[in-house]
DNA sequence: CGGTAGAGTGCAATCGATTGCCGCAATCGA
DNA sequence: TCGATTGCGGCAATCGATTGCACTCTACCG
């Protein structure tokens, strides 16, 4: 393949005003620069990045560490990244850190040698020293999904709190207090927000929240399977289940979807958090509290690319992605409970019934 | 940042030495070895990746090319990529063409300027000029999901011809005689095997393929309701519908999750070409020919890692990754139909009925 | 006519590793 | 005792760009 150099001698200039042609980096006389230009097609010149970012120190390439690329939930933020990223000039680089602190480590130390421009991350741990160590080397950083306490870095998160709250609204305003919270992992910011939204939800009806309601497994398709029957065999059982991730909800609405005696909407309510494309077509569609991770990974890819034009110095900004409830048929009104409270509680909700209406697709 | 300079004036030898501690690439006394070592480890010296490159003319990095991240058949294809390639101690750079032509082109041009060591692409155009030319530079490369016909290039590919013979053998053995087909872009070798294997199970039975029942749309899940609607809308509507990819099947699901008069499966028959996780709580559980895209990244990174070992000297292999017909509820038996030899046709197939048995989740 | 400004360009150091070539010392075999 | 081998390690060129410095012309001003 063609060098500067090359392309240097072809035009019978050196390889400096070669650079400087390429970069417009200083004034060429213009005969000269076409015939550097032409020189440059016939050779099928293409400037090595390699050798470019050896010097200028730049790599133009982002990376972004996800804890699991398959996860619709992420599949989305990455293509939000990758098209922001794009259109800025810059490539990116992927990494699955399978939710493992010690991987995550692992491909920041090798990022850092292939001199990674900025990094965007959904860090695995609770008091990621990954990440700590990234500011501390003063490489430009941006999280998504979760933050970590205390660490004055640019985020990007999704309303957590407000829209747990409103998910938890939804259902009091139908009637349901015995709310079962099939919870993910504890130690991310994201569920621990999106169950204090629960909670004040909870509080500001002056209802206690149940610890006995709340539900861990493992944060995949069949945890929230496990921690739904686990819910539905309780001797005292919910009349909702609020599934704080897309994973476990499509569990959990597996698990409705087959039970010999629980119905959903009839007897048990589905409220998810995060939307995915496939919950408009269950059975019954699953009312759900969207996210919109494309719009999270754009906007940390603008916020990491800010910092790298502004530098370290800049104050570090948390944005925050509005979510939005998306009433599809999987929450219906409380039966009359034993809950001497129960029957007030109940509003003219829509009934959910027939499943076939003719509604738009989407 | 340490360079090795700097480790080499530490431990008092020259950077030579060091390099070859560094990659084994000589003897060294083992005190001398220690020493620099310790240097390494003290002043936390990374090697820096770029200037190696430059010099070794090898990145460790390879690429993706895919037409939709979030298409949850790519999504676990990248994720069958990225281990294999993380495994070998190569990073993975990530790009969406969006099935464009010019940006796959684009995209190809700057990964050649990074000097990427190779090339894992599900190529968009039909004729890829874009692959052509990377075997023409001789650029390791491997097609996955769709090849191009006459280049000799590496590629792993669902047995597409088979998947859908068996998907439509199914079909027919349950009395369907007039199957609808809902193609996406016939331009992709994948649409064109899958629709040959759709003709050859028909033919296999003396059956014509009807030209009137085979609708295209745009590839998404619009775009596979869209066709849905116009199949069911016929005057002589199909009593089965195979969707030819995972988000047609989506769109198609929607569509009769809501239709007014036609029920699945009691009316209408579906199956879908390409499994997804959601296909087990729809309404009813989907009937899919399942394909496995982590293997088919995974076997595509062996295969280009290989290459990179061998040269572009041996021959070019084509893996063909099985399918697996993943039978749920989709599927029912023909009604009697006026088709003369309707009745014949349907065996003992399993009743699609009552949706709730008792059936272990996944 | 000397001085200066500005346009246009080249030289060579530099980024940080890799690697061919060579030199020195110790050991070995004859 | 001498040449050959082996172990160990340094020197310096190299990969292909970028960029500070300096140089040569013109043109123009006073």
């Amino acid at each position: 393949m063609a060098t500067m150099r090359d392309v240097a001698m072809a035009a019978g200039v050196s390889s400096s005003t070669v650079s400087h042609v390429l970069n417009g980096t200083r004034r060429v006389a213009p005969d000269t620069a076409d015939r550097i230009r032409r020189a440059m097609e016939a050779l099928d010149y293409q400037p090595d990045d390699t050798a470019r970012s050896l010097r200028t120190r730049r790599s133009y390439t982002l990376s972004l560490l996800v804890s699991d690329i398959s996860n619709p939930f992420f599949s989305a933020l990455v293509k939000g990244v990758e098209d922001t990223a794009q259109a800025s000039g810059f490539r990116l680089l992927i990494c699955n850190t399978a939710e493992d602190v010690s991987k995550e480590s692992a491909y920041i130390k090798s990022l850092l040698q292939r001199r990674v421009d900025g990094i965007i991350i959904s860090p695995a741990g609770e008091e990621s020293q990954a990440v700590e160590e990234l500011l501390g080397r003063s490489v430009p950083c941006a999280l998504v999904d979760r933050v970590v306490p205390r660490l004055a870095v640019d985020a990007v998160l999704s309303d957590n709190y407000a829209g747990a709250y409103e998910a938890v609204k939804y259902l009091l305003e139908r009637g349901h207090v015995r709310i079962g919270v099939v919870l993910g992992l504890m130690h991310l910011s994201s569920t621990r927000e999106r169950l204090a939204g629960h909670e004040a939800a909870l509080r500001d009806r002056d209802l206690a929240p149940d610890p006995a309601l709340l539900v861990q497994g493992k944060s995949c398709i069949d945890g929230g399977a496990a921690a739904c029957n686990a819910l539905l065999e309780m001797a005292d059982p919910p009349t909702a289940i609020f599934t704080l991730n897309n994973l476990m909800t499509m569990g959990a609405a597996g698990v409705l979807l087959r039970h010999p005696k629980r119905r959903c909407p009839q007897d048990v309510s589905l409220i998810g958090f995060d939307d995915s494309p496939w919950a408009d077509i269950t059975n019954p569609p699953i009312t759900t509290v969207a996210q919109d991770p494309y719009a999270i990974g754009a906007a940390a890819c603008d916020l990491l690319l800010a910092r790298l034009e502004c530098g370290a110095a800049a104050p570090s900004k948390v944005v925050r992605i509005p979510t939005r409830l998306v009433e599809r048929e999987s929450v219906g009104s409380a039966r009359p409970h034993k809950t001497p409270h129960g029957g007030k509680e109940v509003r003219g909700s829509e009934q959910a019934g027939s499943r076939r209406k003719a509604k738009p697709n989407r």
